[in-house]
DNA sequence: AGAAAATCTTGGTGCAGATCAACATTTTAT
DNA sequence: ATAAAATGTTGATCTGCACCAAGATTTTCT
């Protein structure tokens, strides 16, 4: 079990004392799943808080027939449905991977408990939370008055690995576009 | 000054010890407000955390030359830019009022001794944060499946009250859709 | 109260992008 | 290695909604 990955994810966002390190890497256990395979359906109380050292993953929710994908989570970073599992509230999304994933976990249990116990854990996930916030509040912003094209060149920029790494149709989806209009604009880009 | 709303609020997320309530209640200064006025620029770094007692404000982002807005907040909740105000870092939005607006703030100095002393003031932010992050995620998922018409329709049942609140073509702009488009909505809708 | 500014309504037009469909290509499973 | 399944491509069509514009209405300021 590997923590080499979350240890250099944790000091980048905000160094923890070791007594405090120690205790939390206590509670990472590893998890193994399958190419497709769901991790947390809809409607659950999410039960764990992932990272993942390899594989990447998607959030997605159902609305009718159509998937919305709300983020992609990848080698070296937090995955989990974030609020479900902080507030201990049923999800309304689902986890899934993508790749076969080889990932660490946390229970909530352990988790609260660390949350009480060092008041630096305690920020230190807060922290983490703002971040996510801040990046979704960037995505909205885009999603409320980019057109396909903005959005996709945008990601294009900020994210080009992602083209090899995940299904287009996935991608597409995470930028509220159609499959076909998606493989449109990438023909206009290649040349 | 009044904290009677605030303390209302605050009950209903996660009660406070005595103490605790004490030492956040003090750091709260009264600010006025008048119809129209930016009160955070994007580009700058929040300064304060705001709770308001009586008004409406938005929170917006420029792109080009459209306004994209991110949300309301209004009396009885908490206000400011969030992510910019955790993590000390320039907002991409704008905090405007859209009425006269009575509110109370907290500057990052004191909000930061009191999240350092005080775990439970700590462990509050954190789920006031989720919380928000949370509702983002909802709204999102909005964005990226639904119609003009069904996003419209959302707001109506959600949230009937802002259509006398807040001017159409903020809430046109809230729901990603064009002013004109939401008016011949709601012209639908009214019969 | 009255003038000025802001907002809302409504009709007409155009196009970005959804949808449909058939085929090509790549990936996965056995 | 081969079959089967999943994904990607491309063209043709159709439509929801943005865009434009002019007039009506409401709200704000002094």
């Amino acid at each position: 079990m590997s923590l080499e990955l979350l240890r250099k994810l944790a000091n980048s966002m905000m160094p923890l004392p070791n007594h405090e390190w120690e205790a939390l890497a206590a509670c990472w256990h590893p998890v193994q799943f399958k190419r497709k395979e769901v991790i947390t359906v809809a409607g659950e109380v999410e039960k764990y808080l992932y990272f993942v050292n390899a594989g990447v993953q998607r959030l997605f929710c159902l609305e009718g027939d159509k998937e919305a994908t709300l983020l992609f989570t990848y080698t070296g970073s937090f995955s989990g449905i974030m609020d479900s599992f902080q507030l201990q509230q049923p999800s309304s999304a689902y986890l899934e991977t993508l790749t076969a994933s080889d990932m660490l976990r946390m229970s909530y249990t352990d988790f609260d408990r660390l949350t009480l116990q060092y008041p630096t854990i305690e920020r230190w996930v807060r922290l983490g939370t703002v971040a996510a916030l801040s990046g979704l509040l960037e995505r909205h912003k885009e999603l409320l008055s980019f057109t396909a094209e903005q959005k996709f060149r945008k990601l294009l920029t900020r994210s080009p690995h992602v083209l090899q790494l995940i299904p287009h149709k996935y991608l597409a989806s995470y930028l509220g576009i159609d499959p076909a209009t998606f493989s449109k604009l990438l023909g206009t880009v290649k040349l």
